[in-house]
RNA sequence: UGGGGCGUCGACAAACGGCAAGUCAGGAGUUUUUGGAGCUCCCAUUUGGAGGUUCGAAUCCUCCCGCCCCAGCCA
């Protein structure tokens, strides 16, 4: 069993497969697949679906295809095909040859439902969808049968051969299973499993007059690709008799299981489709890729790395309990691999402007400064330093506060790598009285950062030297609504009532040491004691560089702060 | 009042009749040229509730309570 052995939590899914494998059932192989529909982007609960369906399969050496469901063109597209392939690649999973497509099935699968009418288990209702509907019955009551349920065979077969050739308008006829309209799961009530669409498909174009419904190509589809594990989402567990019943019905020769687990919930955002496209749709954000987005596209451009997302993935585990993650466990786990991996640079969000009233007017040094203190391996950098610099606007008091260690009139701290500085007065706005400036001393001495006669201050800061500094734009992102759970009908009667109006904030006045040009691009690097960043790929320019920032860093100052006001 | 599921720490989640893992969050301390990181410790005498079976129950049985999903010619 050592082949089995992984660094991931057990699951029910995994205990299963385990145990058919000790059984010997499936001949010893573990097939499974993801299957989008082509209709919108993946995000962050595909991720999951996506880590677990290609690592099940890589655990136990199968394979795990990549099959869009793409039966119903009303609503997909190309565009998204393209993006999903993407995004899976991007995440780390590779299809190999077994990508595929339920439209490439179409003549199969039409073929399987002409069985179905033969056998008489299918028959072509031409009752509007009203009025199956209204047949349907409700939770309580069972349905009516179809007026058509007992055409003959050579009826059903004529009219669904009219019906793919195009002959019918759209409404006009159905294909139905006749299944038993009585039963306690609706499901069951002879599903309709094709319908008539004039619409042009996006792979097939229009060749099909009719488009099979899910129930139907599904399980149909899995089966052809011999699919071992059928892994799915929680709504379709009172699909899985029908799925049973169409395999059975057909004498498939492979019969998959299906396996249902609970979808992604994260707190702070939303994760369906339809709600994802509304927010782009009206331009509540840029687009399907805007780094405040759950989708894989937007955590790529706000700076997520692909193992920051499968590590969330095993850490969350699968189960069948509907749940709601902390978003501060996909943080965590981006924190903790940038952490070990990011460069360090100095850069100035809110500037405010420093002189150092002792220090050469025209004197610039270059100092010596760790690029990573987690990992020797990554060398130093050399930062220029001058007479004017820049400090944050918060690491300023005039009038301190008890827990304020930072810099303040008659204070000394150190600027991280160069020297120990005191505050020796400020210079004011005559109207605002907002402080424009702060004047300080140096002390040689302490070139580097320690003191020779071993004092101590209570506070480091960074610091960007003014003439050396690059200007930048920063983004700086937070949680997209203001509530935990914006999917809940009672906290948010309307979703877009509860976006957070400060999910981005734009810095344009940002002071970056002369080291941003050496970044690589596409990786994250953390401005000391603000968080990581990354390029905008998409908004950078090659004189105004702009950095999303990926996550803050954990802030204990906040949480004194906070503490001390309750 | 039909059918299908699910209830284990604030949030995820293991445990498959043998004495409640782990992770995130939170807290305390230690250390520190990032109020970062690291390190140490604390955080469910109890598994929705009540009964029962058993030497022994989160695990088995009964009843109750709560939550989720299903009435698309969507997936």
């Amino acid at each position: 069993m050592d082949e089995h052995v992984s660094a991931s939590p057990s699951n029910f899914i995994r205990n299963i497969i385990k145990e058919d494998l000790d059984a010997g059932k499936n001949d010893s192989m573990v097939i499974t697949r993801f299957p989008p529909e082509p209709n919108g982007y993946l995000h962050i609960g595909h991720a999951k679906s996506i880590c677990l369906n290609f690592g099940l399969a890589a655990e136990f050496r199968g394979r795990c295809h990549l099959r869009f469901d793409d039966t119903n063109p009303a609503k997909e597209d190309v565009e998204y095909t393209e993006s999903i392939k993407q995004d899976v690649r991007w995440l780390g999973f590779d299809w190999g040859e077994h990508l595929y497509y339920a439209s490439d099935y179409f003549e199969k699968i039409y073929q399987y439902a002409v069985d179905l009418i033969k056998a008489g288990k299918a028959y072509v209702c031409s009752l509007t969808a009203g009025e199956i509907r209204l047949n349907r019955g409700t939770l309580t009551e069972p349905g009516k049968d179809s007026p058509y349920r007992n055409r003959t065979v050579e009826e059903n077969l004529e009219l669904f051969g009219r019906m793919r050739a195009g002959e019918f308008e759209e409404g006009a006829h159905v294909l139905r299973a006749k299944i038993d309209m009585a039963s306690g799961n609706i499901n069951m009530r002879d599903p309709v499993m094709y319908r008539i669409s004039k619409t042009a498909h996006h792979r097939t174009g229009e060749t099909w007059r009719i488009y099979p419904l899910y129930d139907f190509a599904h399980c149909v589809s899995d089966s052809m690709e011999g699919i071992t594990h059928s892994i799915c989402t929680l709504e379709f567990e009172d699909h899985r008799p029908l799925y049973d019943w169409f395999l059975d019905a057909l004498g498939a020769p492979c019969h998959p299981q299906q396996i249902e687990f609970a979808r992604l919930n994260m707190t702070y955002t939303v994760m369906s489709k339809r709600k994802l496209l509304k927010l782009v749709e009206e331009g509540h954000v840029s687009g399907w890729d805007d780094p405040r987005m759950p989708t894989i596209s937007g955590l790529r451009r706000r700076g997520y790395t692909p193992s920051s997302i499968r590590d969330f993935c095993d850490r969350i585990g699968v189960a069948k309990r509907n749940s709601m993650v902390d978003v501060a466990m996909l943080e965590y786990g981006i924190r903790e691999e940038l952490n070990k991996t990011a460069m360090r640079v100095m850069a100035v969000l809110r500037p405010l402007k420093v002189v150092i009233e002792n220090y050469p007017d025209d004197r610039t040094e270059e100092l010596d400064a760790v690029n990573n203190p987690e990992d020797q391996a990554m060398g130093t950098r050399k930062v220029p330093f001058s007479k004017v610099i820049y400090i944050e606007k918060e690491d300023f008091m005039e009038v301190p506060h008890k827990q304020f260690f930072r810099l303040a009139p008659g204070r000394e701290v150190r600027l991280r790598y160069a020297y120990f500085i005191t505050c020796s007065g400020v210079v004011k706005d005559t109207e605002t009285g907002e402080v424009t400036e702060v004047r300080c001393t140096y002390d040689p001495l302490t070139r580097g950062g320690d003191a020779p006669d071993g004092r101590k201050v209570k506070s480091t800061i960074h610091w960007v030297s003014a003439r050396h500094a690059i200007d930048a734009e920063v983004r700086l992102y937070d949680h997209l609504f203001t509530g935990s759970n914006p999917s809940d009908e009672k906290e948010c009667p309307d979703f877009r009532g509860c976006l957070n109006p400060r999910s981005l904030e734009v810095l344009n006045s940002c002071k970056a040491e002369p080291g941003i040009r050496g970044l690589p691009e596409g990786k994250g690097f953390q401005f000391e004691r603000q968080g990581y960043f990354c390029h905008d790929l998409c908004d950078s320019t090659k004189d105004g560089p702009v950095f999303n920032r990926i996550v803050s860093l954990k802030d204990t100052y906040a949480k004194v702060l906070k503490k001390g006001t309750k």
